[in-house]
DNA sequence: ATTAGGG
DNA sequence: CCCTAAT
């Protein structure tokens, strides 16, 4: 028995991206500001439910440990939540690590890194959440009857229960459970699977949904729907749509209650739109806001102590060179690594091949048309890390976690394709080719959920043999996350030239997307995978009401860095020219004189370029870099620069004229 | 949407 | 090249 929470949500559409963006100039202060935006419940996204599961076990947890639980108003039991067979041991649990509160030496509990779980420092001694069995990992492990899961690797997660098809119907059931364990050890593929699998039993699970549902254009979830018309796995997700059960009313009121809360959305979404439209109308990425990604190792440092977060981003001076992420210092964190791991997601052979798969393929059909069919039992949300300050009152934590989850597929999410536990990289096999037919097993099929990117830039979906296909399975280990970039969904409609030029960049820029994979192998150990929640106490007073959630997911799925595009001296030249003519300040005119057709500059990029060829005009040659702009282009940049800034204040005088004293100073020097 | 300037 | 602020 389990969760058996309803999370289908009403019928009518389920809007699920559909955040509303918030203008770019409102983004930094917009944790609060955020906070009016109508928080509808017909923006809850799925992963709204699943935080909204997560938030109503921490409540059962509390609830049931415990009289001092929070928010006690806000009992929403999961009603049978909790197993008989597990009650008792979870009562027990619960009392006994309850009492241990009481003891301030057991405070230290939270020091264990080992143990999974919800982690929060006792840094105060009266802090709110310290006062709930939740406060301390070892507590947490109450979750785990009430999932009624067995967890026997102890991972804990956020499952998604699913159902894919690729029939005409294409239906997508998705069902939540949030599973929480404690790891003792290394994330292994039985344990995760074996909680999916308890969780997914349909009969228990009532929360799939017959409708179909459209997702946004804006995510690319992997509902169902995707019919694969040429064994291609690109160009899916157009028609699928969530739909939101009316049974889920209650759920949604849930979240009404906490409309202050809803403070920080997702700043992941915003500026999706924006963002397309810019690009297409001035070729020129909308600011997004910095999305840094903690490694692991930071992220678990993160929990015993409060850190001063600083950005680490990429300059595009000294780009490549910062990869990780960090967060600000308001408290919350959340993090999100490259995606399933190969190891959690892969099948083991012995073990059967429904057994160890996140995303299972199950079965292939008479196909008549050769149409591969599979279902999804279940996938497994990445990884969220959450931070948060530890007066920060459970209904907060709840709203924070609900928040990050929202965030994370708030930009969309990247599925991976795993062939007997490899990840198939290239796009452009067909399914047979990837030995996938009706005829073969699918038992070797699954999937990986990974933070995505709608729009990564490089969509390697090209072509890329060379990059692609790297199914060298040896190395599970080295994380799927190692190429999520690679995966993209995106439907790459590159429209530039930049394909072959850039295939180089993309590379790098793909780098830069899964920054601490490294690091992350390094941490399957058993406290950083198995933990999806790791809520980690900061010292902020306030803080969590106003939690930027903002950070996080970004990286992926909002915003990818433009890829870099130095400018030719043929540009350079053209720029010159259009100045010298239109002069600094108006570098709209330049954009249309001289790039109208050069769309992948706006005329941000031309103002910045000049600003550069400014500077590398001053300095000695010796100190420039990259393509070396001839001299007499300089020279005229420089004079350029030196006319127009005597003549601010009359630029639109004589254009003629200006254009002719530069040339002279130009050549006279 | 542009412009200006800091990072 | 990104991000903001201010227009």
């Amino acid at each position: 028995m389990v969760v058996k929470r309803k999370l289908n949500c009403g019928s009518n559409g389920f809007d699920f991206p559909n955040i509303p963006k918030a203008p770019r100039s409102s983004r930094r202060k917009v944790s609060s500001k955020i906070a009016d935006d109508d928080g509808d419940d017909s923006q809850i996204c799925a992963i709204d439910l699943l935080a909204s599961l997560a938030g109503k076990l921490l409540e059962e947890s509390e609830s049931s440990s415990s009289t001092n639980a929070f928010e006690g108003d806000n009992h929403h039991h999961l009603g049978g939540v909790i197993k008989k067979e597990h009650e008792d041991d979870y009562n027990k649990t619960i009392k006994s690590e309850f009492s241990d509160l009481g003891n301030p030496a057991s405070k230290s509990t939270s020091e264990n890194t080992s143990e999974t779980c919800l982690q929060f420092s006792s840094l105060e001694n009266d802090s709110i959440l310290e006062k709930t069995p939740i406060s301390d990992c070892g507590k947490a492990r109450g979750l785990k009857p009430l999932v009624g899961c067995e967890n026997k690797k102890g991972n804990s997660d956020l499952l998604v229960e699913s159902v894919v098809t690729t029939e005409e119907t294409g239906v997508v059931n998705v069902d939540a459970g949030f599973v929480k364990g404690e790891a003792t050890n290394g994330l292994d593929d039985g344990g995760l699977v074996a909680d999916t699998f308890s969780l997914k039993d349909p009969s228990q699970v009532q929360l799939q949904s017959p409708e179909s549902v459209y997702l946004d254009g804006d995510v690319k979830l992997p509902s169902g729907a995707y019919r694969v018309p040429n064994g291609s796995f690109e160009g899916y997700g157009n028609k699928s749509k969530l739909v939101r059960r009316d049974d889920d009313e209650n759920y949604c009121k849930y979240y009404k209650f906490n409309d202050k809360c809803k403070s920080y959305r997702p700043l992941a979404r915003v500026g999706n739109r924006r963002m397309k439209k810019s690009m297409a109308k001035y070729g020129r990425a909308v600011p997004r806001s910095k999305c840094f990604e903690d490694t692991r190792t930071d992220a678990l440092k993160a929990l015993y102590r409060k850190r001063k977060l600083y950005y680490g981003y990429n300059s595009w001076k000294h780009e490549s060179v910062h990869k990780k992420r960090r967060l600000s210092d308001k408290g919350l964190v959340v993090n999100s690594d490259g995606g399933l791991s190969s190891e959690s997601v892969s099948n083991s052979p012995e073990k059967g091949e429904s057994e160890n798969v996140v995303f299972s393929a199950a079965v292939g059909l008479r196909s008549k048309d050769s149409r591969v069919k599979f279902s999804i039992k279940s996938f497994r949300i990445p990884e969220l890390f959450i931070e948060v300050p530890e007066t920060a009152t459970v209904g907060s934590l709840k709203r924070t976690v609900r928040e990050a989850v929202t965030a994370l597929l708030g930009g969309g999410i990247r599925i991976g394709v795993l062939v007997q536990g490899k990840k198939v990289r290239d796009d452009n096999n067909t399914l047979s080719q990837t030995g996938l037919s009706c005829r073969e097993n699918l038992g070797n099929l699954g999937f990986t959920l990974e933070p995505g990117t709608e729009k990564l830039p490089v969509p390697l979906c090209s072509e890329n043999p060379a990059v692609a296909v790297p199914t060298d399975s040896t190395n599970l280990s080295e994380r799927s996350a190692a190429s999520p970039v690679l995966d993209s969904i995106i439907p790459c409609p590159l429209q530039d030239a930049d394909h072959l030029i850039n295939s180089g960049n993309s590379v790098e820029n793909n780098h830069e997307l899964v920054p601490y994979q490294s690091e992350i192998s390094t941490d399957e150990q058993p406290s950083s995978d198995s933990r999806a929640l790791v809520p980690v106490s900061a010292l902020e007073p306030e803080a969590l009401a106003i939690v930027p959630i903002s950070e996080k997911p970004k990286r992926t799925e909002l915003s990818q860095r433009r890829t870099r595009r130095p400018f030719s001296v043929t540009e350079v030249e053209a720029l010159v020219q259009a100045v010298e003519e239109i002069g600094t300040g108006r570098w709209r005119d330049v954009k249309l004189r001289s790039f109208e057709n050069a769309s992948h500059r706006t005329y941000v990029d031309l103002k910045d370029k000049w600003k550069t060829l400014v500077h590398t005009a001053s300095i000695s040659p010796q100190q420039r870099r990259g393509e070396p702009v001839p001299q007499d282009l300089l020279d005229r940049v420089l004079g350029a620069h030196r006319y127009w800034s005597q003549n601010q204040m009359k630029q639109n005088v004589k254009p003629q004229a200006a254009a002719t004293v530069v040339v002279k100073s130009g050549s006279s020097m």
